[in-house]
DNA sequence: TATCAAAACGCGACCAGCACGCAACAGCGT
DNA sequence: ACGCTGTTGCGTGCTGGTCGCGTTTTGATA
């Protein structure tokens, strides 16, 4: 499932893009790096081998990149936005207390997908924002009597 | 189930908040203004009154009115949030095409809901950002042969 | 391997959306 | 009416991201 660099490369000629240092470079942080990087993430990574490269230059390559169908960029909250690997795209849950993220399993969305079919027509992408909650940890924390508070 | 600006007022004045012109301005838009006012649609509203009000009130009382339970925003995509009463509140689903708004019904987010919390322990607050998407119409459009676009 | 048009780059300026510090003002309990 | 303190208007600043420009690099072709 997890593509090469040299596979996504090859994407980016038949998309009729050039490569670039900088593009390679963004490419790789994304197949080896941490899950889910900003775009600032990247651009650290990408210095880490190539120093100058600018920050509007990572901007530029992830919406070429989006625009290949290579990447995608998915919003887990009030910050920047993440990026993912087609490849690897998925919905996520993500705590509102903690901040944790969760991958969510796809069949999770598929009962309301089915639903919002059937009955608006409506078909979901539901990749692109995190569904936000509670998770167990912190639904724990709030439901437990408050014995280490007062 | 909508709430008169004079019950929203007494809220503020039961958490503690003093009542202003600019505070007053800002219920009143929301209970009898559009469905989905950003901050900046609200801030012209209250100016119609009061064209003296600062933007940065319009946010300070927002977030002010959000802290005492009387307001809830919701991000509908890319652009700025939107503000609705807690009264009101409601789950979106948002056409990444044509960028139409559907107020979900509640139960559409019941299956996933009830899915999230069996499996994951993780309680679904799926107000606060919208689930994305294509409407009816649009997935129409793209799924017709071309006819009208060679 | 040299040439060259177009693509991509580095850079800085700029933008939207919003947060913040401060001094003046105004709500409201007395 | 007084005075405490919450709120306002204003300016400034921040984050996350976009854009225009002149230069560099890519890669198809000779």
């Amino acid at each position: 499932m997890s593509s090469t660099v040299e596979e996504l490369v090859a994407q980016l000629r038949d998309g009729g893009s050039r490569v670039t240092t900088a593009r390679r470079l963004v490419l790789t942080a994304l197949v080896k790096g941490a899950h889910h990087p900003t775009a600032e993430e990247l651009l650290v990574a990408v210095r880490a081998l190539a120093p100058d490269v600018h920050p509007s230059t990572v901007y530029r390559n992830l919406e070429e990149l989006e625009r290949l169908g290579v990447v995608v960029h998915t919003h887990l909250g009030h910050g920047p936005a993440t990026y993912h690997l087609t490849t690897e795209a998925h919905g996520h849950l993500v705590c509102e207390v903690c901040g944790a993220t969760i991958e969510a399993p796809d069949d999770l969305f598929e009962a309301m997908a089915q639903g919002a079919k059937r009955r608006l027509g409506f078909e979901l992408r539901p990749y692109h924002f995190a569904v936000l909650g509670v998770c167990a940890e912190c639904a724990a924390i709030a439901a437990a009597p408050e014995t280490s508070v007062g």
